[in-house]
DNA sequence: AGTTGACTTAGAGTGCACTCAAACGTCTAC
DNA sequence: GTAGACGTTTGAGTGCACTCTAAGTCAACT
């Protein structure tokens, strides 16, 4: 069992963010006599896979919506499943994004270096 | 020569958004006697290149950096370099953590699938 | 018993990158 | 020459995702 500052450590999640994410339903922990959080190995999972979520850009609104889906139960799976394909899309076309403007970033980087040689000669 | 709306079509970047990288120095168009904004190719050249930019993540505040040592003349160049390297770094970074999380997302899938087939059957 | 430090809450504040509103000027076609 | 489509400005508003504040509770240590 984790507190928030614990879980936070682990996750490397702000002790805050995973309050405001329980604010918005993404994170469900139970909580001891004195009210404290209290995590589990299975926060810690789901926290991880959220945390991939949202580092590749995937709304906190949507994330919402696939664990409001999620609690729903097993009938909801192609649901999810429709939310995890688009956002697979998502970063597929990222992806390419990225490769384009890493290649041109290296062109740029070629010219750079041609002028830094003259400059010096 | 290309008005506002009309290289917002070209480099697919609105209108709003043109004025407002004015406001922060990203682009200098001259105006006409009546005061309207008139862009060239090379304009377009360097709105597209913003674009990949912000495309990639890059802060408007880094851009707006790069642009005013492109002003500044030659001798940023070795300041600019930086920017940019660092930018590309970033840009393998992000690619890492998206080649990571498509694989995740994928395994997610066929779980999907199986879970889908079966309810099936 | 007092201090420290981690926890709690509701609600306000922040920073980013737009995005829009209002009021007005200008160009083109009929 | 006027309608309407486009242009201009300043300044305010929006949405997102945190991030912080204030005021308080509670447990553990000295």
């Amino acid at each position: 069992m984790y507190t928030i500052s614990e879980i936070a450590k682990v996750v490397d999640i702000s002790a805050h963010t995973l309050r405001y994410y329980e604010k918005e339903g993404i994170i469900d922990p139970i909580r001891n006599e004195s009210g404290i959080r209290q995590f589990d190995e299975q926060h810690v999972q789901w926290l991880k896979f959220v945390k991939k979520l949202r580092e590749t850009q995937m709304p906190v609104s949507q994330i919402k919506e696939y664990t409001r889906l999620f609690l729903e139960g097993e009938h909801t799976a192609s649901a999810r499943f429709r939310l995890i394909e688009d956002h697979q899309q998502y970063i597929r076309d990222q992806i390419d994004i990225l490769l384009t403007t890493d290649e041109m970033l290296t062109k740029k980087v070629a010219t750079y270096k041609e002028l830094m040689q003259k400059s010096l000669s």
